[in-house]
RNA sequence: GGUCCCGUCGUUCAAUGGAUAGGACGCAACUUUGCGGAAGUUGCGAUGCAGGUUCGAUUCCUGCCGGGAUCACCA
C-alpha cells in the first residue's frame, strides 16, 4: 500500500514539474492522523519556495482524481502534512488476507536466498548458565526468528569456552572433593543436579584462585594439562564434566525453545586462529614486547591495540575470535553473520573484525555484532542470599515457578499447570529483555514480569487466550444472519495490517522491541474493542465479521509471540 | 584522561527530523445479568543544562553537568 501511496505521488510531482524529492511515507502515531501520511509538501516547499499548504492542497486536488479503491479520503492537516484514510474495503481485505496466510501472515522475503548464520548464548562448560546467557539468547533466538520469516536459510550457532582457568578451577575442586564428585557421578542424579554441583566446585575454586597463591599454581598445572590432555585422572572428570554442562544447557535451550544447528568450541577455534595470526604477522599484526599485536589505531583512531598471541606463544580470545569468523565462512559462507555477546565486548569485538576485513575486505559489510546490557534486579525478593548467586537457570525456574503458583484456583491438571508454567514463565522473562532496545542495562521486575498486566509477556498471551476463548464458544453460534459488515473502522483493524512492516522494520535494525511493543499495542486495543463489543448476542449482525477479526488477532498475536521466541498457551 | 554509548512523567520503557512527546506500573474516579474483570473507560504526570542547524529537534551539531562500557598479554 505505502508503495502504491508512493508511485501515486510521484506521477503527480512530474505533473506539477517536480522532480526528484526525498519525502516519506509514514504511519501517523495518532491514528486520528489517517492511516499514511507524507510530508511530501513540506519537503518541495522549500525548492519551490511556495507555501506548503498550497502545494499539499494542490497535490491533493490531483490524487482526488485518481483515488484508488483502498482510500478513501485524502486531506490536508497541520502544517501541510498529506493523510491518507484507508477504506472499509482495505481493512474487510486485510482480514482476509491474515485469514489466508495463517502462519506465513506477517513475513516477508527481503531475505529470499540469502543464508544468515546467527551465535548467540555462548555459555562456558564447567560455568553455570547465567543471566547473560539467558539474555543472548533470548536475543538471539527472537532474531533467529525474525530473520527465518525475512525468507533466510538460518543457521543457529552456539560458541562455547570448554578450555581455560575456569575448567582447571572447578576441576581442581573436583578432585579434591573425591566423594562428592563420585556422588555427583552417579547414575541416579540428574543433569541439572551434577551440573549444578560442578557450578559449585568452579565457584569455589575461582575464590581460591585468588586468594591463595600456592592452589593458583596448582590449578594452573592442571590447567596445562588440560590443554596436554596428559593426565588419565583429569581427563577422565573434564570428559564427563563438559558432557554433564553441556547436557544441563541443552535442557535448558528446549524449555527457552532454541535448537543450534552449530556448537563451535574454543579448543578447535584456538588452533586455527593461531595459524592465521602467525600467517599474518608483518602484514596485519606485529610483533610487540614479545607479543603479537593489532595496531587498531592505526587504521581508525577509534580503535585501539590488542594482543592476539601472548608473549608465551598462546593465542588470545581475540586470536580465537578471528578463527571462529573465518571458520564459518569456510563451512556455510553465509551472506550475513551475526554474532550476540554482551556489550563489553563491543569495542574489542570492533577491532577483531577490523583485522578480519583488512585480511578479508568482502567480509566486511557481512559482519554484525549485536549487544545486550546488564540484568538487574529491582526488587529486595529475588536478590541473592549471601554466596547464593542467582543464574539464568535459577531466574528461570523460579520465574515458571511463581507463574505455576499463580495458577492455583484454576481448575487444570497438575501437568497442565507446568506447561503453562514453563509457556508463560518463559514469555514472561524474555519480554522484560526484549521490550527495550538492546544494548543497554534493564531492570528486571520478576513479579511486575509475570502480572500479566498491562507491559508482560503474559498479558499478551493472556490477551491471545480471551480471543481463543471467545472463538471457541462461537463455535455453536448461529451466524447466519449476521453477515453484515460494519461501516465504522476499529483501532484493531487500524494496526493489525501494519504487522508484516513491523516484522521487516525489526529485521532492517535487527531491533526485537519494535516488535514488542506493536504486540502491546495490538493487546491493548483488541481488549478496547472487545470490552466494547458484544459479539455473541442475537442483534449483532456483524458477529460473522467480528469473529473473522478476533480470528486474525489470534493470528497476528500468534505469529508475533514466535518472532520474539514465545509460544501462546490454549488456556492459563 | 582518550574513544564509544546513555540522561524522557514518581517508577519502568517507547517515539525511521514531523502534528497535542506514547504506553505500562503506581495514584484518583468510573464500567459487570457481556462471550475469561488477570479486562475496559477517564483523569493527574516528563525530554539534564546552554547554545546552534532546520519550515519543524527527544532525535542532528558544539559546550557543560551526570551515569555506563572500553582503552596490551582475562574471556
Amino acid at each position: 500500500m505505502k508503495e502504491k501511496i508512493q508511485k501515486l505521488i510521484k506521477e503527480i510531482l512530474k505533473t506539477l514539474n517536480i522532480e526528484d524529492v526525498n519525502f516519506s511515507i509514514e504511519h501517523p502515531d495518532d491514528l486520528k492522523n489517517g492511516d499514511y501520511s507524507t510530508n511530501v509538501a513540506m519537503v518541495c516547499a522549500k525548492q519551490l519556495k511556495t507555501n506548503p499548504k498550497e502545494l499539499s492542497g494542490k497535490i491533493v486536488e490531483e490524487l482526488n482524481k485518481k483515488l484508488p479503491k483502498e482510500i478513501s479520503k485524502v486531506e490536508v492537516a497541520g502544517p501541510g502534512f498529506i493523510n491518507f484514510y484507508l477504506s472499509r474495503e482495505f481493512f474487510t481485505d486485510s482480514v482476509e488476507t491474515i485469514l489466508r496466510e495463517k502462519e506465513k501472515w506477517g513475513d516477508n522475503n527481503i531475505l529470499n536466498g540469502k543464508k544468515v548464520m546467527v551465535e548467540y548464548t555462548d555459555p562456558n562448560p564447567f560455568k553455570p548458565f547465567h543471566i547473560g546467557h539467558l539474555m543472548a539468547n533470548a536475543i538471539g533466538e527472537s532474531i533467529s526468528r525474525i530473520v527465518e520469516h525475512s525468507g533466510a536459510n538460518i543457521i543457529r550457532a552456539n560458541y562455547q569456552g570448554d578450555v581455560g582457568p575456569h575448567v582447571a578451577k572447578a576441576i581442581y575442586i573436583m578432585m579434591k572433593n573425591k566423594s562428592g564428585t563420585n556422588s555427583a557421578m552417579a547414575e541416579n542424579v540428574p543433569v541439572s543436579e551434577k551440573a549444578q554441583y560442578i557450578g559449585k566446585c568452579y565457584s569455589e575454586g575461582s575464590n581460591l584462585y585468588d586468594t591463595d597463591e600456592n592452589i593458583k599454581k596448582e590449578i594452573e598445572v592442571i590447567n596445562k594439562k588440560v590443554y596436554e590432555k596428559s593426565d588419565e585422572e583429569i581427563n577422565k572428570i573434564y570428559d564427563w564434566g563438559r558432557k554433564v554442562t553441556l547436557d544441563a544447557f541443552e535442557d535448558i535451550y528446549k524449555i527457552l525453545g532454541t535448537k543450534f544447528d552449530y556448537y563451535f568450541f574454543e579448543s578447535d577455534m584456538a588452533k586455527v586462529g593461531e595459524k592465521i595470526v602467525r600467517e599474518n604477522v608483518g602484514k596485519i599484526f606485529d610483533e610487540s614486547d614479545g607479543a603479537i599485536v593489532f595496531h587498531g589505531e592505526n587504521y581508525d583512531k577509534k580503535l585501539h591495540t590488542r594482543v592476539f598471541i601472548n608473549s608465551q606463544g598462546l593465542p588470545t580470545y581475540e586470536a580465537k575470535e578471528i578463527g571462529l569468523a573465518l571458520t564459518k565462512f569456510e563451512k556455510e559462507n553465509p551472506d550475513i553473520s551475526i554474532v550476540t555477546t554482551a556489550i563489553e565486548q563491543g569495542e574489542y569485538m570492533k577491532v577483531v573484525q577490523k583485522a578480519i576485513s583488512l585480511m578479508h575486505p568482502e567480509l566486511e559489510s557481512k559482519m554484525k555484532h549485536i549487544t545486550h546490557g546488564m540484568m538487574k534486579l529491582a526488587t529486595g525478593k529475588m536478590s541473592s542470599r549471601k554466596g547464593n548467586i542467582i543464574t539464568g537457570e535459577s531466574l528461570l525456574r523460579d520465574s515458571m515457578g511463581m507463574v505455576f503458583d499463580k495458577m492455583i484456583e484454576r481448575e487444570f491438571s497438575t501437568e497442565e499447570k507446568k506447561k503453562i508454567g514453563e509457556v508463560v514463565g518463559v514469555a514472561a522473562l524474555k519480554y522484560s529483555i526484549l521490550k527495550s532496545s538492546l544494548g543497554s542495562d534493564i531492570i528486571y521486575d520478576a513479579d511486575k514480569s509475570i502480572s500479566f498486566e498491562g507491559d508482560s509477556g503474559p498479558y499478551l498471551q493472556y490477551t491471545a487466550v480471551r480471543a481463543n476463548s471467545i472463538l471457541k464458544k462461537a463455535e455453536n453460534f448461529d451466524l447466519s444472519n449476521k453477515k453484515e459488515t460494519p461501516e465504522n473502522i476499529t483501532e484493531l483493524e487500524k494496526l493489525i495490517y501494519q504487522f508484516p512492516e513491523i516484522v521487516k522494520y525489526s529485521y532492517e535494525e535487527l531491533e526485537p522491541h519494535h516488535i514488542t511493543n506493536y504486540l502491546t499495542g495490538l493487546a491493548s486495543s483488541f481488549n478496547s474493542f472487545y470490552g466494547n463489543t458484544q459479539i455473541l448476542v442475537e442483534d449483532n449482525k456483524y458477529a460473522a465479521y467480528h469473529l473473522d477479526l478476533i480470528k486474525a488477532f489470534y493470528q497476528t498475536m500468534k505469529n508475533g509471540l514466535w518472532l520474539l521466541g514465545m509460544e501462546t498457551p490454549e488456556r492459563m
